[in-house]
DNA sequence: TGTCTCTGTGTGCGTCAGCACGCACCCGGG
DNA sequence: CCCGGGTGCGTGCTGACGCACACAGAGACA
């Protein structure tokens, strides 16, 4: 109980376990990666539904690199397009197709679902919310330290 | 803030910057993955420091299969050695050595460190004792769900 | 304009992960 | 005795991932 360590050690169980199954859900019922998805909700809360390779890479769960080769997925897959910044030649931007929005819009219901079942569900009200808050000040800090 | 799943997101972004780190770190001062610090650090607090494949594969973070390529690593190593199982041909024992235990000894305060520099130092006691509770909960009602 | 540096991207490559499968072994019924 | 099903384990194969690098464009400066 007094162990430092103990919410670490819980953080990296609850990540392990239920990020598999959080996968397996969505993909079994949409067809979508949850790295898809996760590519997919960032680009559609971003200002113009669009965000550059680099901005993605740094907001999404993905390193800058895999960004590239899950967008050309994506853009196979007619969910996503790539439109070409007029104001800086390098930069590219990933932008969510109707299409895309479309299959966020159906899955979103099956992950918050999964989500609700494995994680909040067994949390109250004020815990879900302490930790939120303790893991955004983690966060928060998170850029210097490591 | 009231966003449900607010807890859920934090918990993934700060596993996705802090395993990182942690790894990094590891394996910089005392050439340790994760992965063999977390196998080394489950054998040394079970029984007799012993654990079959299975019951290894199921408490630490890696898949079942995954754990038999890591202990022949860490035998590679010197770290484990296997020993079999008197009252069942199939199973297997893995067995920290007194070699596995120093670097283990060695490595767990640069560990330590890092989760208290990258997690714990910007938590309150009260939040980090909420935070591992809760969690505990979402552990262990883990087991149906998914 | 020419050049030097910095930044945003894409990509070849090695590593690490898990799934599906096969083998060896235990155990119970016929 | 044996033989069928269940279990623990290792391994071939395939996909996911990130690092290091190469390349193109932008911007500063003379």
């Amino acid at each position: 109980m007094t162990d430092p360590t103990a919410a670490w050690a819980a953080l990296m169980r609850v990540h392990a376990t239920l990020v598999p199954a959080l996968d397996r859900e969505l993909q079994r019922t949409h067809g979508l990666p949850l790295t898809w998805y996760d590519v997919l909700a960032e680009l559609d809360e971003a200002p113009h539904r669009r965000l550059t390779m680099g901005d993605l890479g740094d907001v999404a769960m993905v390193s800058r690199s895999r960004v590239s080769r899950v967008v050309d997925e994506l853009v196979d897959a007619g969910l996503v397009t790539k439109e070409s910044n007029p104001a800086d030649g390098r930069s590219a931007y990933a932008v969510v197709t109707t299409q895309g929005r479309r299959r966020l819009r159906q899955a979103r219901p099956s992950y918050l679902a999964a989500v609700e079942r494995g994680f909040t569900a067994n949390l109250s009200i004020r815990e879900a919310e302490t930790v939120a808050r303790a893991l955004g000040k983690v966060l928060a800090a998170g850029g210097p330290d490591d």
